[in-house]
DNA sequence: AGCACA
């Protein structure tokens, strides 16, 4: 009998991921989450939860479930902020796939103290809003990796091109973007060696890698990258 | 280890 590594769940187009960091924040965490699978698809909502219980693990809710399925295959064991990550399909169906769905039924948990405002009628569009209720969206129609994702990103300079190299340099990110996160999104790629950021000039990144081919496959894959919907990354070479 | 929707 083969052991079944990621448990009996049947496929399910969220994501269950344990084994998380405890010590990064909340937001960051799920930030870096959305950044991270949203190479995988469209991502409709980040749940993550630091009580007692729930400290250490995150949903990720995909619009298809093929999306889940790569991201528990190709992400299992991926050192996220120091730690391999543990994922398996979720357990259950997520709030806001139902309220997509029509099927959702709010839980008894919570007494009545639930004021009724909430019987607003939402517009259907729930899964955008919830996208957009953390600061990331790489709003890519399924199927299109990030690295596909929009090129228009503008780099803004009217220098000539540095010639490829080992290092890149990356423009257009959020001022509050850590430096553990652009190694998570970097490191990915074979040859990784460090990001380093200039704590004077928010916005931008040098990540350097092992060679210059390692550094253009890597700019390749995540030109135009988005960790929030008005950010795709701008990556040329740096400057030697 | 721990499967929620603050």
């Amino acid at each position: 009998m083969v052991a079944m590594l990621s448990g009996d769940i049947p496929p399910n187009q969220t994501i269950y991921i344990n084994n998380l960091n405890e010590k990064v924040k909340k937001e960051e965490l799920k930030r870096s989450l959305y950044a991270l699978f949203s190479q995988y698809g469209r991502i409709l909502d980040v749940v993550a939860l630091k009580t007692a219980k729930l400290r250490g693990q995150a949903w990720v809710v995909f619009a298809e479930v093929t999306a889940a399925s790569s991201a528990v295959r190709q992400m299992q064991r991926f050192p996220f902020f120091d730690k391999p990550m543990r994922i398996q399909y979720a357990k259950t169906k997520s709030d806001c796939v139902a309220k997509a769905d029509g099927t959702f039924v709010p839980r008894e948990k919570k007494k009545k103290q639930e004021e009724k405002a909430a019987e607003r009628k939402h517009r259907t569009d729930e899964a955008q809003q919830s996208a957009s209720a953390f600061s990331g969206a790489n709003a890519q129609t399924d199927g299109v990796s990030a690295s596909q994702a929009s090129r228009q990103g503008k780099t803004g300079s009217q220098e000539p091109a540095a010639a490829p190299n080992n290092i890149l340099f990356i423009q257009n990110l959020p001022h509050e973007t850590a430096s553990m996160m652009l190694q998570i999104l970097f490191q990915q790629y074979p040859g990784f060696s460090e990001v380093r950021m200039i704590e004077a000039k928010p916005g931008i990144a040098f990540v350097e890698f092992a060679d210059d081919v390692q550094a253009s496959i890597a700019m390749q894959a995540l030109q135009g990258f988005k960790i929030t919907p008005q950010n795709p990354m701008a990556i040329t070479y740096a400057k030697k």
